[in-house]
DNA sequence: AACGATCCCTGTTGGC
DNA sequence: TGCCAACAGGGATCGT
C-alpha cells in the first residue's frame, strides 16, 4: 500500500518527466478521480496549457506548483500506480487519469479501487482541501519529542491510531505504523497518554529509520494489485518487514510468533514479547 | 471534543 | 468446481 516511502519513490520518478513540462492535455476517464474538486472539470481547465514548476510531497500527498497559482494534488489511495508511457502505447485496465506533457509523454494514473485522486486548487481553496489540515511530514519535518508528547498527554486514543492520524503526522500508514511500533518496542493499543517520555522518544526515534529503510528499498509491494513503481518494478522492502503481514511467523528478534489483532478497524501485527 | 464506526471501491481469497 | 461473502485499506464523514 502506498505510504510515505512509496509516494516519495513515485515522486522521484515523476520529477524528471513532469517538472518544467507543460500539460498538453488532461483526461479524466473516471470522474470519481476528480471528486476532491467541487467542479471536477476544473482539474482539466486549470491544468491544460500550464507548466508544472515543481512536484513536492507532504505525507502521502504529492503536491505540485503549477503556473498561475494552481496547486496540483496527486494521491495514490490504496491501489494507485503511476506509469510513464509514450503517446499511443496500449493502456492497462483501470487507467483512470492521463496527463499528456509537451515532451510527448503520458503520465498515467492506474487505480482499480479508485481511492486515489487528482485535484487542482486555487490558493483560496487550499485551506479546505485535502492538504489543508495535514500535520508535519513524517520524514522531513518530524516534530520534537516535547511537542509530540503534548499531543499525546491525557489522550486515550491508541498510539497506533494517533500515528495513523494524518493531522498529527503526515505519511505513516498501516504498514509503517506497525513497523515503527515494532522497532520502538511499544504495543499499538497503548493509550497515547500512558506513554512515558522515553517511550515517546523511542517511537519518534524509530520513524526516520523505518521510513528511510522503506525508501532505500523502493517501498513495500504486498501483492500484485498493490503499489508498483512507475517503471513497473515491485518495492523490495516487503521481505524486510519486521511484523506487518507476518502473523504466525517468528519475530526476527526473539522468535516469538507474531500476533495479528484488529485495532481501529485495521489489521495490526506485533510481537507480544518485544512490545510492551 | 474526542473517538469509534461506516462508507467508498474492486480484485483476491477462502469457505462451503 | 463454482459461487459468494469476507477482506484489504486512506481518508472523509457521520454518530455517540
Amino acid at each position: 500500500m502506498p505510504e510515505l516511502p512509496e509516494v516519495e519513490t513515485t515522486r522521484r520518478s515523476l520529477v524528471p518527466v513532469m517538472e518544467g513540462r507543460r500539460f498538453e492535455s488532461v483526461a479524466i476517464r473516471r470522474p470519481r478521480m476528480a471528486r476532491r474538486n467541487v467542479r471536477p472539470v476544473d482539474v482539466v481547465d486549470r491544468l491544460e496549457g500550464r507548466r508544472l514548476d515543481r512536484l513536492g510531497r507532504i505525507g502521502k500527498f504529492m503536491v505540485g506548483d503549477v503556473e498561475g497559482d494552481i496547486t496540483l494534488i496527486l494521491h495514490l489511495g490504496m491501489s494507485g500506480k503511476f506509469q510513464i508511457k509514450d503517446i499511443g502505447e496500449p493502456e492497462d485496465m483501470h487507467t483512470n487519469v492521463v496527463f499528456t506533457t509537451d515532451a510527448g509523454q503520458e503520465i498515467r494514473l492506474v487505480d482499480p479501487r479508485t481511492f486515489g485522486f487528482v485535484a487542482a486548487h486555487t490558493p483560496e481553496e487550499l485551506e479546505f482541501s485535502s492538504i489543508g489540515s495535514l500535520g508535519p511530514d513524517a520524514l522531513e519535518a518530524l516534530p520534537p519529542v516535547a511537542s509530540m508528547g503534548k499531543v499525546m498527554a491525557g489522550r486515550k486514543v491508541a498510539i497506533k491510531t494517533l500515528l495513523l492520524d494524518q493531522r498529527f503526522l503526515a505519511g505513516l500508514g498501516n504498514i509503517y505504523a506497525d513497523e515503527v511500533l515494532s522497532r520502538a518496542g511499544i504495543r499499538g493499543d497503548r493509550e497515547s497518554g500512558s506513554l512515558t517520555v522515553d517511550e515517546v522518544r523511542a517511537i519518534r526515534a524509530a520513524i526516520g529509520p523505518v521510513l528511510r529503510a522503506g525508501l532505500k528499498h523502493g517501498g513495500t509491494s504486498l501483492d500484485d494489485l498493490a503499489y508498483l513503481l512507475p517503471d513497473g518494478r515491485a518495492g523490495q522492502f516487503t521481505s524486510r518487514l519486521r511484523v506487518y503481514g507476518r502473523e504466525g511467523e517468528h519475530c526476527r528478534t526473539c522468535g516469538t510468533l507474531i500476533k495479528r489483532t484488529v485495532l481501529g478497524g485495521r489489521s495490526s501485527f506485533w510481537c507480544e514479547t518485544c512490545q510492551v
